[in-house]
RNA sequence: GGAGGGGUGCCCGAGUGGUUAAAGGGGACGGGCUGUAAACCCGUUGGCUAUGCCUACGUUGGUUCGAAUCCAACCUCCUCCA
């Protein structure tokens, strides 16, 4: 195995991060005898970012503890145009509103996993809006789009996989790759930023930023990729059935995210705490050695970790508590001390006490609860033996819930299935 | 600009006037087996005030007792020609 002298590339190696680079050898000296300064580029589409993120934000951490300083590009000049990468449609366009918008919801997110400022391996934060709103159409392409390359450009998969599917690619999409690359130049420029990173999608744009730096700076810039992650069983990450698995706590409960990793499947366990959380790598071994059932304190280690990383420590006990209590002991978590779960625990859903003492049917609540996306599907879940109160199989969908359903706590525990489950409270 | 071929449910993909809420596969969800895992087996997979009703096959109109299926216009993708 390579021996790499800088602590960032002998980290990111051994844990997982590295799929691609321009040229390791070169990068890997620059970052043993100087402190670099990286980015890696976030676009604005939603309001928060989900776990496919969690690679790139690790990365950026990485760097930082390794001495080096993270630049986090927000997309709100990318993301009027959007990346056709990894998309087989064109995204919906946002305004400047909904991006503006976005871009708060994500800045929040990084807030736990870097720590800014203005020392100097201190992560900065820009916005490629401040360069790229400017722009002059012609002067641009006569600057810049002259050294790009239609039949080159062609060829990348990102261009490739939407003419396949025969879906239509505007040419302001097919843009996108030069104001990315335009962005590594300008970083370069304006922050000695010397290295871009992101998920291998990204390699196209990143080349693109690298090559324009070289025409026109004469300068020397890195790339680098991380895989893109899929679970063992070939899932994309980041991803399920109830949706992504986001970052920021008012769009995934900690609960909820706790319970994602605590799902995560045998075979990612160990990939996972090296990506996903700061456990030294032979403590992480010991644990990926773990076999069998026994491999269930790994996981939850590693649920305990990510989750204490992205939403702290104290959130963390709680939430642990919770899923104890109800996984292991059929009860409801945290909640029923008679506080707010603030997302520690199950959600909580509030009915109008009026509603539960005229008795609600059983449907009807499960999908208020959330846990059906209609009445027809709540529906279906009790007729396939699905639907359980305070744990017990609804029988009948038509089934009445009332106030007298509720335990001494004051509570309705609703299921669907053996893992999703809400509290309904009165009110 | 011309000629031809396409656009079907979350995705892929059958279906060319009624028996089609639409074959098949994937995915997802539920059940079983387990370890809150994987694999495997079974079931479900538009909505609703639900033994019925409503909405759906690119869009909008039309033909017909009846249309995803026929016609027209439009949108859009592909291939070839200029």
């Amino acid at each position: 195995m390579t021996t790499y002298r800088s602590d960032f590339i002998r980290i990111v190696a051994e844990r997982g991060f590295l799929h691609q680079c321009t040229d390791l050898e070169t990068l890997d000296a620059l970052a043993s005898k100087s402190s670099i300064t990286a980015y890696i580029g976030f676009d604005c589409t939603a309001p928060s970012l989900h776990a496919g993120s969690l690679v790139s934000i690790m990365l950026l951490r990485w760097l930082q503890k390794t001495g080096h300083r993270p630049i986090v590009l927000m997309g709100g000049g990318t993301t009027k145009v959007g990346d056709p990468s990894g998309k087989d449609e064109t995204r919906k366009l946002l305004g400047d509103d909904g991006i503006a918008a976005n871009m708060a919801g994500i800045k929040d997110v990084f807030k736990p996993f870097l720590d800014f400022g203005n020392g100097p391996t201190d992560a900065l934060m820009a916005d490629n809006a401040d360069w790229l709103d400017g722009l002059q159409y012609i002067p641009f392409l006569r600057d810049y789009g002259r050294h790009f390359s239609i039949n080159r450009m062609l060829g990348f998969d990102s261009v490739k996989l939407r003419l396949d599917r025969e879906q239509p690619l505007t040419f302001l999409e097919f843009n996108y790759m030069i104001l990315q690359a335009y962005d590594f130049l300008e970083l370069a420029r304006r922050y000695d930023c010397v290295l871009q990173m992101g998920g291998s999608d990204q390699w196209g744009n990143i080349v693109g930023g690298v090559e324009l730096a070289r025409r026109l700076d004469g300068r020397a810039l890195y790339g680098l990729t991380t895989p893109l992650l899929e679970t063992a069983s070939g899932a994309k990450m980041g991803k399920t059935a109830a949706g992504a698995v986001w970052l920021n706590k008012d769009m995934l409960s900690p609960y909820g995210y706790w319970q994602y990793w605590r799902n995560a499947e045998d075979a990612d366990v160990g990939g996972f705490l090296r990506l996903f959380t700061d456990l030294p790598v032979d403590e992480i071994a010991r644990l990926e050695a773990l076999k069998g059932e026994e491999c269930n304190e790994a996981k939850k280690i590693l649920a305990n970790e990510a989750t204490k990383l992205c939403h702290g420590e104290t959130v963390v006990e709680e939430v642990a508590a919770s899923a104890a209590s109800v996984f292991e002991n059929g009860g409801v978590g945290v909640i029923e001390a008679g506080g707010e779960s603030d997302g520690a625990g199950l959600p909580v859903i509030d009915v109008a006490r009026r509603d539960l003492e005229n008795g609600i049917p059983a449907f009807e609540l499960l999908t208020r609860a959330g846990l059906a996306a209609s009445n027809s599907e709540a529906r279906r879940l009790i007729k396939g033996g699905g639907g359980r109160l305070n744990g017990v199989v609804i029988g009948n969908e038509l089934q009445s819930v009332s106030i007298a359903d509720m335990g001494s706590k004051g509570l309705i525990k609703l299921s669907a299935g053996k893992k999703r489950h809400a509290v309904v409270r009165a009110i």
